[in-house]
DNA sequence: GTCTATACAGTGATAGAC
DNA sequence: GTCTATCACTGTATAGAC
């Protein structure tokens, strides 16, 4: 048994703070309070302040939807790839009650001070998303085009679950969002 | 020609600001450089301080599309009531250049601070929309469904947008919604 | 109505003891 | 690796002169 931290084992709770406050809401006291350590010890692991734990939190959703998302959408069948990828949604975000951290920060200023990150994870989500329709059969451009619908939607889902306070305004988007993927043969 | 501001000159200021910089970023100096204000003024006019500069600025919003938006759907033809509103949309969100900011306060701990005027907001949208669609000659649950899904839509795509800081990438999508909300007789 | 001056809590960050 | 003490600064808010 270990008590001493690790770096790794902190950037969960660091991602549930930055979740729940935003990043400019996000204060050192609270991040203290939430994971237990004193700034000594949050310092020590994140040389760069604030801004590096909420790049690592960023890095780290953006290696779990890797592995987890992109990855099998490209390597698996797109049959499977896709309902990896719905149950995969459905998990993470739990069913509406959490929000999209890089959604959110893309909507401030926050944007600007990870921009690259942010880009990059919907790009390479809408990127695997497009190739995988394309090898199901749909031409390029309804690819691409329902493939910006899903994420899209799926963001979109998260702000109004959230807004109307009603989690399960998530599933059912999500639950058509699947269903609009799923005709192989686009008739738009 | 007056010189002394009114409450009414400085809320779009603040929406400005409150839209770049979120609630927790924005700050009364940050308020202070944009208006030309300061403390003493703004403080004349809004007592309750930050807080209620923002809850200004969200009532401000909600008549907006209360005026140009919901009350048009209701009170117009089906057909004109769904353009005037994509019209709308599109005037108001200046073709994905600006985003919601109703939206981005439901995302973060913002949300429990306004979470009635949040939660109205949405609600009247989605509500205006679904009887729209029901006088269009939808059935009730198809039309709840799709009303959900085009303001969710619009939500993502606002996102998608500056995530990727691609506004052409809002209006296609827009364009997309709109054409779905269009089909006289829902399949789905 | 607008300004300046000011109060004071909280901010991110650093240093150094252990 | 973790803590406490402390830093300079900015935050919101108030008081009072004009």
């Amino acid at each position: 048994m270990r008590i001493l931290a690790e770096r790794a084992d902190i950037i969960p709770q660091l991602a549930e703070v930055f979740r729940t406050f935003g990043y400019e809401g996000t204060s050192l006291s609270r991040i203290t309070e939430r994971t237990g350590l004193g700034k000594g010890s949050l310092y020590h692991f994140f040389p760069g302040g604030k801004e590096e734990m909420a790049s690592a939190v960023l890095a780290d959703i953006d290696d779990w939807f890797e592995r987890e998302v992109f990855t099998p959408l490209l390597r698996e069948t797109p049959e499977n790839g896709l309902a990896g990828m719905w149950k995969a949604v459905r998990c993470y975000f739990q069913s509406g009650g959490r929000i999209c951290l890089v959604g959110a920060f893309a909507l401030d200023g926050t944007r600007d001070r990870f921009a690259a990150g942010i880009a990059g994870y919907f790009g390479r989500w809408t990127g695997a998303l497009t190739t995988t329709l394309v090898r199901a059969g749909w031409t390029d451009r309804a690819a691409e085009d329902a493939a910006r619908d899903a994420v899209l939607g799926i963001q979109g889902a998260l702000v109004l679950a959230r807004a109307m306070n009603d989690p399960a305004l998530f599933s059912g988007a999500v639950d058509r969002l699947e269903a609009r993927l799923r005709q192989p043969a686009p008739s738009r």
